[in-house]
DNA sequence: CCAACAATGTAGGCGATGACAACAAAGATG
DNA sequence: CATCTTTGTTGTCATCGCCTACATTGTTGG
């Protein structure tokens, strides 16, 4: 038998591992410090090494799930062709893959109560968000979309992106209506922004 | 001295009152069933009588949310003028607003857990939308909206609304840019979503 | 009119939780 | 190797949700 060693060695990791599990299949209601404790064999004192309280769990979390978006954006840009739309599209179904598979992950990520002072975490998400705004930036760059802020101009498409996020999460919206939900809202986007002068 | 009668009239309405103002100003979070008991100066099984755990009480202030979601919107929708683009400004501009100024109530209406089998919560929603789909009719009447499934056209919009929502309390988006922000998703979802009929 | 009965509130208890403090074990350091 | 620091452990406390037994009030039919 393996007697488990006094110390763990690398707790926090376990910890977060076990939480990011438990989040997606059971919400982050659910998610106590004492069970995450039992589950990874240590007593249920031990995670308030690592984790202040609940809150600083739920934020590393939050801060872990930026990172995995951003990647996750990061390789479905890449993996794209290299035309502007096509890699909307792609860059979106992955945008939408992540939050409908991580639906509590992404809601604490946005969810922020009072973690607005954790200048980590909104590092953490401006970092995800930079391959939006490159691509709002190829966009404008290949005359697709309107000039301006890129930032101002794929707000409106973040947004959107979020909320159908939301409305399938919620049940608003079936499962099987995602892809062209998600397609109709990026049709009207690039149909909306494009260059607005229009000749005489 | 008021004696307290031993039953209170009307706990239930008593009750969902005070959680909703608790709701506003801590989060369902910090919702707790003991507390509101005290709040409102009842035994800490009493709200047991109404709400047979806290869920159903957090399902039903979600339905009354909708109820408040579909006047405001039913007003906006009758104080705005005749015009559509008009009026679809003043009614998204409402919606926002309950967004924002009741954010988590929001959430307990959309963030369906396990809920979707409450018809009653199903049927709720339906009727604060209904005021959209009229909205999206007269678009669609008046040529300035692309024919089709109202609810499908109207999805995008609302999506795109529920995001910006999602995004200003998730703090991405300062409250001073809200304004800018949803004229713009308006805009771009007028313009992409007129009729789409070129003529040779 | 009043005797069941139903509805509504109270009191106490149970198991679980998050937070905290005192203590123990293992590493790191000089 | 002696000391200091890091990391876990154990026990405690207040609170919570939920449950059961009981008390009080309102209602209703004989």
């Amino acid at each position: 038998m393996t007697e488990r060693p006094y110390h763990h060695g690398n707790l926090r990791t376990a910890l977060l591992t076990a939480a990011e599990r438990t989040l997606r299949e059971r919400g982050a209601q659910e998610l106590s410090l004492r069970e995450l404790a039992r589950d990874v064999g240590v007593s249920h004192g031990a995670p308030r090494r690592h984790f202040p309280d609940r809150q600083a769990l739920l934020d590393a979390l939050a801060e872990a799930g930026f990172g995995r978006l951003g990647s996750e954006l990061r390789v479905a840009f890449d993996d794209a062709g290299e035309g502007f739309e096509e890699r909307m599209r792609v860059v979106a179904a992955a945008y939408i893959r992540f939050a409908i598979e991580d639906a509590a992950l992404l809601e604490l990520m946005f969810t922020g109560k009072e973690h607005e002072q954790t200048g980590v975490l909104h590092a953490a998400a401006e970092r995800a968000f930079a391959v939006l705004l490159e691509l709002i930036g190829q966009g404008q760059r290949e005359g697709a979309l309107e000039e301006g802020d890129p930032e101002r101009v794929g707000l409106v498409l973040f947004a959107t992106m979020q909320g159908i996020a939301a409305l399938v999460t919620g049940g608003i919206v079936a499962r099987e209506q995602i892809d062209e939900l998600v397609a109709d809202a990026i049709e009207r986007f690039l149909r909306g922004s494009r260059q607005a002068r229009q000749p005489a």
